[in-house]
DNA sequence: AACTTACGCAACCGCGAAAAG
DNA sequence: TCTTTTCGCGGTTGCGTAAGT
């Protein structure tokens, strides 16, 4: 199936832009070969593929990378991806490394596909029929976060995120109860991935909190149908 | 059958961080 | 130490296809 149009253009360094022809997977895929990937910009001067680095690497990582899973996220992959976001917000390298085969880009489309969406949906319906309460509730959100953000543990380095983005401090934390490798654990069991998606109250109550966090909200991680601030009192319980 | 809408996803863009000079 | 280049990330776009009317 022929994607981004059929046109391919240039820009403004003459190098080639739109969709990839078997023929430049082919060339690209025997340069990584052979000498491995990275140094993205001489592979795009030296593979004779007329591609900016970004866009070479960009096709090797998203595509040609072996190992690569194909076909529909699984159930058990959609359970991480939903609680790696509530823990982390939209850092979608991150949560890819704990999802095998699967690319920062296939992730953040499933979520942007499947929850943006539903999460909007929910949003707007609940806006017309509680708009009162809504106002209310965000209001008493704003208090709990500022709570959490003034309880929350800043930890980037124990997960191995080197990058450090700008707005770290507001998705990167850690559980009062549990550190981040046992929590990581937790999550990756079938019984406990399988539980809220597989439960059709606790998956509403879930969703509803989940969808409507913001970033800042992000910062709470739902736990047996409560939410609580990481780093907050794990014997207080607050409901989002 | 024709048309419209929604969905899925490959690819591009802009920005910030890290590395190199 | 400063500047430039490269890399990686998250956000966004736009097209093909499937589903609905």
């Amino acid at each position: 199936m022929m994607r981004w149009g059929s046109i391919v253009t240039t820009d403004q360094q003459g190098w080639r832009k739109g969709p990839w022809t078997p023929e430049e997977d082919k060339l690209l895929s025997e340069y990584v070969r052979l000498h491995g990937d990275g140094r993205w910009s001489s592979v795009a001067r030296s593979s004779g593929l007329n591609r900016s680095g970004k866009s070479c690497r960009l096709r090797w990582v998203n595509y040609l990378r072996p190992g690569l899973k194909r076909g529909q996220i699984t159930p058990q992959e959609e359970a991480i991806i939903i609680e790696l976001h509530a823990l982390w917000g939209n850092r979608w390298s991150t949560i890819a490394r704990y999802l095998p085969g699967r690319t920062d880009n296939e992730i953040k489309n499933y979520w942007r596909t499947h929850y943006k969406k539903r999460s909007s949906q929910k949003q707007e319906k609940r806006k017309a029929d509680h708009d009162h309460s809504k106002q209310k509730q965000q209001e008493e959100g704003r208090e709990r976060i500022e709570l959490a953000n003034n309880t929350a543990a800043v930890d980037h380095d124990h997960l191995g995120d080197q990058q450090g983005r700008q707005d770290d401090q507001t998705v990167m934390m850690t559980c009062p109860t549990m550190d981040q490798d046992q929590w990581l654990r937790l999550l990756t069991q079938d019984s406990v991935v399988g539980s809220w998606s597989d439960n059709p109250v606790v998956e509403e109550e879930l969703w509803g909190d989940l969808w409507n966090m913001d970033d800042h909200a992000s910062n709470y991680i739902n736990c047996n149908r409560t939410a609580f601030p990481m780093g907050g009192d794990p014997n207080t319980t607050y409901n989002i």
